[in-house]
DNA sequence: ATGAAAGCGCTAACAG
DNA sequence: CTGTTAGCGCTTTCAT
C-alpha cells in the first residue's frame, strides 16, 4: 500500500499531465472515457499509469463548473429528524444517481426554514432545488434561477412544479372511521404554523366528522415547533380541556405530535385506544408498529421524495412535467378491537 | 415584483461590472465586503445598484473553487430513515454555520455503503468528510485527502480522526436491570455485519449477563439488513426458538431491529413487558415514548452529530483535536413494572 | 493523435 | 481608488 498522495492534496489534471508527459487536455479526454479512436494508446497507457500512481479523481466541482452543468441538487428541508422528512429524504436519495449530489439544508434551531437558507443553497452552483413543506410566505417572493420542486406546499404556484399530499380522501375515511368505532367527541392537536397543507388535515377531517354527527368538540391543542417534547409539554397543559370536554379520540397532524401525546398519556396511565384512541397525520414510520392502536394516515412519504427527484431529474433534460401533483394518501387502521370506552375519561386517572 | 433576471440563469460578476461599467476585481471586493476605504463610494453605490438590479448572488462554488478552500463538508451514512442517523444529522446540521455546506450520501439500497458511495462524495470539492457507520473493511484502504472523522467505528484508524460511542458500561448496566427484573434467560437480536461496533454490544451485554448467572440461551437471531419489515420477518422465523428455550427478554442492536420484533410480538397478541421484555440499543428517538415497556441503551446520537462537525472545524482550522474520543451512552429504564413472565412464552399463544 | 488556448465564475496579487 | 493579470481544476474547440 504506497500511495504517493500527499495527505491534505488532492492530485489535478495537471500532476497527471506532467507524469505522463501529456497535456491537460489530453488526460481529461482519456479519463473521461471520450479517446476512442483519437487516443494513441500508448498515450492513454501512460496517462492511466499515471493516474494510478498519483491516485487522480476528477474533481468533480470543477468540472461541474467548466462544462457549465453543476452536478448538485439541493434539498432544504425543517427537520431531518422528523421521520416525514427522513422518509422524503430517503425517497430523493435513491433517484439520485452516479451523476447527481445532494446538498441538504436545515434551519438551524429546529424552527422553520426561512428565505435566507434558501438563499443559501441556492448562492450554491446547484442544477435544482427541492422545497419541502416551506412555509407559505417563502414562496412568494422566491426568484427562481433553477428548476425547483414544492413539496407539499398547498396551492399552485406558477413557478415551481408542485408535489403536494393528497389527503383529502384520506381524512375523511379517518373521520369515518373514528365515527364508525363510535367516537363523536374528538380533538385535534396540530402545529401553529401558517402552513395551508397543515390547516388542510384539520380541515377535511372536520368536515368528515360533520357530515356524521360528530365534531372536533374543544379548541385544538396547538403547538409552535414540531418536536416531541414540546408536543408533549402543550398536551400536559391542556389536558384538563380534553378529559371535562369527554373527549375520546385525538387526531394529531403529525406523527411527532401523536409521540408527544403518547408520552404524556403514559404518564397518566391512560391506555390506549381503550381511554383515548390516538389517530395520526403522517408517514407511518414506527407508529403502526409500535403502538397497534394508532390509527394513521399514511402520507407516502418516501413517494412524495422519489417523485420529487424524478420530477427534477425531467426538468434538468428539459423534459415536461406536470405543473402539480397529488401523492395520495392512505387510510391505515390498526385499531382492530377498537372500541370507545364507557367512562369518562377523567375517572381514569389517578 | 419586477425581477430583471431571466429564468435558469443567474447573473455573474460579469454581468454586474458591465452594467456598472467597473472591473470584475471592483465588483468581487465590493460584494466580499472588502472595499473599505478602498472603493470610491461612488463605485460602490453603482456597483450594489446592479447587484440589486441583477439580483446577483456569488456563486459560492465557483468563490471557493477559486480561493482553493472550498465550503462543502460532506457525510456519508447508511440510512437516513434510522432515527440513530437522523439525530447524527441534525447534530451536524446543528453546527454547520452560514459558511459550510453539507453533501449528504447514502447507499442506494438500504445496504451499508461501499468504498464506492465514498469515492464519489471525494470526488467533490470537499473541506471534510464525516463518515458515519463505516464497515470495518472500508477505512482498511481509504486514502484521507481532506480531513476525515469517522463515526461509530470502533478501533483506532491512525489516519482519522474517530468518535466512538462508549456503550460498555451502559451496556453492563443494561445487563444488570434485566437481571434484577428477574430474567436469566435471554436472547439476543442483531445485524449480520462485519461492524465490530455490534458485535460490541452483544458482547459488552453478555459478559455482563454471564456474570451475574444469566445469558444468551439461544443462537442470536441475525438480520443482514437493518429495516422494520426485515426484522419482522426475521423474528417470525425464528420465534419457536425463543419460545421453546423459554426466553424472557430480548435485546435488539438497534431500534430499528426492536420495532421489527414488536411488530411479530403484536400480531401473536404477546404482550410487553408481560410475556417477553424488550430492550435496544439505540438513540431512544421514539421507543421509549412510544413503547413505555422499552428499556433502551441511549446512544447520544445527536451528541455525536455535533461533535462530529465541530471536531472537523478544528481541523479545518488546524486545531488539534484528540484523535480518538468516545460519547457516553446511557441506559434508560422505562420498565417500571418490569417482572418476569411466570409461565413458559409458549403458553400464551393461540 | 495531441496540445494550445479559451473559458466556466470567482478571488487575489499587483500595478498604476 | 481601480483595473489588469493570473490562476483555481476542469472541458472543449480548434489547430497542428
Amino acid at each position: 500500500m504506497s500511495v504517493p498522495v500527499r495527505r491534505g492534496r488532492r492530485a489535478t489534471a495537471r500532476d497527471v499531465a506532467r507524469l505522463a508527459n501529456r497535456s491537460v487536455a489530453t488526460v481529461s479526454l482519456i479519463v473521461n472515457g471520450k479517446s476512442t479512436g483519437r487516443v494513441n494508446p500508448e498515450t492513454e497507457e501512460r496517462v492511466w499509469e499515471a493516474v494510478r500512481l498519483l491516485d487522480y479523481r476528477v474533481n468533480s466541482t470543477a468540472s461541474a463548473l467548466a462544462r457549465g452543468i453543476p452536478n448538485t441538487v439541493a434539498m432544504v428541508c425543517p427537520d431531518p429528524t422528523n421521520p416525514f422528512f427522513a422518509l422524503v429524504l430517503d425517497g430523493v436519495m435513491s433517484g439520485l444517481g452516479e451523476d447527481l449530489m445532494l446538498n441538504l439544508a436545515t434551519p438551524n434551531g429546529g424552527e422553520d426554514y426561512s428565505p435566507l437558507t434558501v438563499e443559501r443553497v441556492m448562492a450554491g452552483d446547484i442544477a435544482g432545488l427541492i422545497l419541502a413543506s416551506p412555509g407559505k410566505m417563502l414562496l412568494g417572493d422566491l426568484v427562481p434561477t433553477c428548476p425547483i420542486i414544492v413539496l407539499d406546499a398547498d396551492g399552485q404556484h406558477s413557478d415551481f412544479v408542485t408535489i403536494n399530499l393528497d389527503i383529502a380522501s384520506a381524512a375523511r375515511d379517518l373521520a369515518a372511521h373514528l365515527v364508525s368505532l363510535g367516537h363523536r367527541r374528538v380533538a385535534y392537536f396540530g402545529l401553529e404554523r401558517d402552513k395551508e397543507t397543515l390547516l388542510h388535515r384539520r380541515d377535511e377531517l372536520r368536515s368528515g366528522l360533520v357530515a356524521r354527527g360528530a365534531d372536533l368538540v374543544v379548541p385544538d391543542i396547538m403547538v409552535k415547533r414540531l418536536s416531541v417534547e414540546v408536543a408533549h409539554d402543550a398536551v400536559v397543559t391542556k389536558w384538563d380541556l380534553l378529559t371535562t370536554a369527554d373527549v375520546t379520540a385525538v387526531v394529531c397532524g403529525d406523527d411527532l405530535l401523536a409521540y408527544g401525546f403518547i408520552a404524556a398519556a403514559n404518564e397518566r396511565n391512560i391506555s390506549m385506544p381503550g381511554d383515548i384512541s390516538i389517530a395520526s397525520f403522517n408517514n407511518l414510520a414506527y407508529s403502526a408498529i409500535m403502538s397497534p392502536s394508532l390509527t394513521s394516515v399514511d402520507l407516502s412519504a418516501r413517494e412524495v421524495g422519489v417523485r420529487a427527484i424524478s420530477a427534477l431529474r425531467c426538468l434538468l433534460e428539459n423534459k415536461k412535467v406536470p405543473a402539480s401533483t397529488m401523492v395520495p394518501s392512505r387510510l391505515v387502521v390498526r385499531e382492530s378491537t377498537g372500541a370507545v370506552r364507557s367512562q369518562p375519561l377523567g375517572l381514569n386517572e389517578g
